[in-house]
DNA sequence: CAATACATGTGTCTTTTACATGTAGGTAGA
DNA sequence: TCTACCTACATGTAAAAGACACATGTATTG
């Protein structure tokens, strides 16, 4: 809600763009920035903020899920390029199952509408 | 972000609990603590917080797209019933939209995950 | 050399969700 | 009858998630 007059529809899924960017680390390692550009082709149009992104892999490597080493060599501002561990990897499976679940529900929820 | 060590999964649709009040009401009029229980088996999980169940049907009854009335003669404690209207129904309306969006957006996920 | 794009970050406020508690009528049994 | 429990509606507040604003520095391009 909660403001009178703001009801707002979106029905985003809950911190999706983590699974999001754990499936981007999955299919090759990435920087940062790279992952702002690319995330919204998965998740569809969520918008991300890049504060709570940087913060979010910071998070993710305090807890071992990525790891990450500054690219040297290249041109152009420093990079931090972050890939995908063992762990971050069972973490993804996680939200993929969950993912299942979720997909589950507004099907059974599309198919009740539907049948008014 | 959660808490460091607290990579909590749930993949939950942000505010689904209203699209299922929604559609309950729909389906009938309905009073408050009836919808409590009868959520969890549309959005298929429990969590459901009374106190904000009850705060968003004030909230939706302020902008009109619910109106309730006090329902007298039947045994046990006073009940508010709600019921839909037609602007509440629209609302419903561009939820249903907006879920096929999301479950899009989730195949989408899955597929690109299972390449893998 | 100014504007723009790349790249990584911090600080803080608002919104949304979760947890806790309060009030009160009704019901069933010791 | 009193007390334990269920129904029903409601408020207060803490925590989580997200949005907004801004700082810092490097390279590129017009």
């Amino acid at each position: 809600m909660v403001r009178p007059g703001h009801w707002g529809v979106r029905a985003r899924v809950e911190r999706f763009s983590e699974p999001a960017l754990l499936l981007l680390l999955l299919e090759r390692p990435t920087h940062g920035y790279e992952l702002l550009e690319a995330l919204p082709h998965v998740t569809g149009e969520a918008r991300v903020d890049m504060g709570n992104l940087y913060r979010v892999l910071r998070g993710l490597e305090e807890d071992g899920l990525v790891t990450s080493r500054w690219e040297a060599g290249e041109p152009g501002p420093a990079k931090r390029t972050y890939e995908l561990t063992v762990e971050g990897r069972r973490l993804l499976d996680e939200w993929a199952a969950a993912l299942r679940g979720s997909r589950e529900r507004i099907d059974t929820f599309l198919h009740r509408y539907e049948r008014r």
